[in-house]
RNA sequence: GCCGCAGUAGCUCAGUUGGUCAGAGCGUACGGCUGUUAACCGUAAGGCCGUCGGUUCGAAUCCGUCCUGCGGCGCCA
């Protein structure tokens, strides 16, 4: 069929109104009565509902009855504003070119989760699923533009990699010609290498950690948005992150409305945060909330757990981010701060918890500087210093203060898009239990 | 690693104390219906009741094993 072809978007709005028209795309539903059927076609834009009778189109309209769900196809027709129709236009059909006939698609209504993840290559064409797809590269879009914005670098570690980071137990091991490496879970050894190089540097990048979690906010191979910068403090990196996170939040709402409006996802809720300031809270400070109004007692020193953390975000609307978390269960590099009002040492660390349950999206800290406090804290891990020998170099040689943090794009994703699971802020998820398809 | 839940038609699920319990809806095929909103009405096809074993005269149903998936904790983003 020849014509210019538009978008179901175009299509649908009083520009076409009265005009005829081309579009092309995929069968989404069929209705249809002894003198009328409907189909209502979906591109990667919308869904517009495409009308014919028997009377108007005696020779398209058995064609058009026994097409099925998912077939391709381009049709011609006039569009006209119809109340009945979803959207407000539809498309007196004049034409049809059956692209491919779809097999019968197991995809219908009432499905299971299990069965729709079992066929998310096919569940990838439903209008949820690409609403989210839409988000998600406004917001990876986002993040690489805050930071360009600014000056930062994209920088792109190795994923190959023969370090641990965050503690061996999580790695996934593999084959490397004769000998045996690791899946990267942090680009941050990498990354403080190179700020003595760039300064300022991000990456959007995938991350994989072996963790035995089978919990809605937990995937085996996910997305990090990391930055680091020297001659910033953990504090400064703080506001870069509120900064960051608000930023990816307005580009959302500011191009994704129908998206969120169609997930349900109550952007309401992600306007107001914006216009309000985001409290910074030390981990004791934490505690004391958790005693007040929580009723929950947590020993001063141990990490707080998800229950604690969904309790202590009862009491906020917006992101929290909580600092100083005790040096104790922190990470080898994150270093103490100094003279902070806590009854024991605390690190330069800070993690942002979502509020509505959806736990950490951010966690960053400054680097400890110092090769001797560095080598102690390995050594207290039971690490090897040996494996370390190339980080430790970069305090050799024109150490600086610097700090950084990683954000969980999916974590984020489901925040924003109010997902009950995060296996559904990514396209094909992969857990403890599924890699197909 | 610990704790829990679930596997019956392509899909979503009923199935009582073990004894017409092989069932419904959706989808599909065929037919009907003058505008439907994942319409409606009729007919039909479609099942090793996850696997292996046990108890029993008799097992979808009770017991055990294994497999698969899901969720919670811990850990993390």
């Amino acid at each position: 069929m020849d014509g210019e072809y538009r978008s179901v978007r175009e299509v649908q709005s009083s520009e076409f109104d009265g005009r005829e028209a081309f579009v092309r795309g995929w069968i989404h539903r069929t209705r249809s009565s002894n003198k009328y059927v409907f189909i209502v076609l979906r591109d990667s834009t919308g869904i517009i509902q495409c009308v014919g009778s028997r009377e108007d189109i005696p020779d398209l309209f058995d064609i058009a009855k026994e097409l099925l769900v998912e077939s391709s196809v381009r049709l011609k027709g006039k569009v006209k504003k119809d109340d009945r129709a979803p959207g407000g236009y539809e498309l007196h059909m004049t034409g049809i070119e059956v692209v491919h006939a779809a097999e019968r698609f197991p995809i219908t209504k009432d499905q299971s989760e299990e069965f729709l993840r079992d066929n998310k290559h096919l569940w990838i064409r439903s209008r949820r699923m690409n609403a989210i797809l839409k988000v998600r590269s406004t917001v990876t879009g986002a993040i690489h533009s805050f930071f360009r914005e600014r000056g930062y670098h994209e920088f792109t570690p190795p994923i190959f990699t023969p370090n641990a980071c965050e503690g061996g137990s999580t790695l996934f091991e593999v084959k490397y010609y004769d000998s045996t490496i690791f899946l990267t879970q942090s680009w941050q050894l990498y990354a403080e290498a190179a700020i003595f190089s760039l300064e300022r540097i991000y990456d959007v990048s995938p991350t994989f950690r072996a963790e035995r979690s089978k919990t809605s906010r937990h995937l085996s191979e996910f997305w990090m948005a990391e930055m680091e910068a020297a001659w910033i403090g953990y504090l400064d990196a703080v506001r870069i992150a509120q900064d960051e996170v608000k930023h990816i939040l307005g580009r959302v709402l500011n191009e994704n409305m129908e998206d969120l409006e169609l997930l349900g996802a109550e952007p309401e809720r992600l306007r107001k945060s914006l216009d309000v300031e985001w409290p910074v809270i030390t981990y004791t400070e934490a505690l004391d909330i958790l005693k007040e109004k929580c009723n929950m007692d947590v020993e001063w020193g141990k990490d707080l757990r998800t229950i604690e953390e969904e309790r202590l975000m009862e009491n906020f609307s917006t992101p929290v981010t909580v600092i100083q978390y005790p040096k104790e269960v922190m990470a080898f590099y994150k270093p103490v701060e100094e003279g902070a009002d806590a009854p024991g040492p605390v690190a330069k660390c800070f993690d942002m918890l979502a509020p509505g349950g959806y736990g950490e999206i951010i966690g960053g800290s400054e680097r400890d500087m110092d090769i001797g406090s560095l080598k102690a804290a390995l050594e207290r891990e039971g690490e090897s210093v040996e494996n370390y020998d190339w980080y430790l170099d970069l305090r050799r040689y024109g150490s600086v203060q610097h700090s950084g943090y990683g954000l969980g794009v999916e974590r984020l994703i489901a925040w924003i898009c109010k997902l009950d699971n995060i296996k559904d802020a990514i396209p094909f998820p992969r857990t403890l239990n599924r890699v197909r398809p």
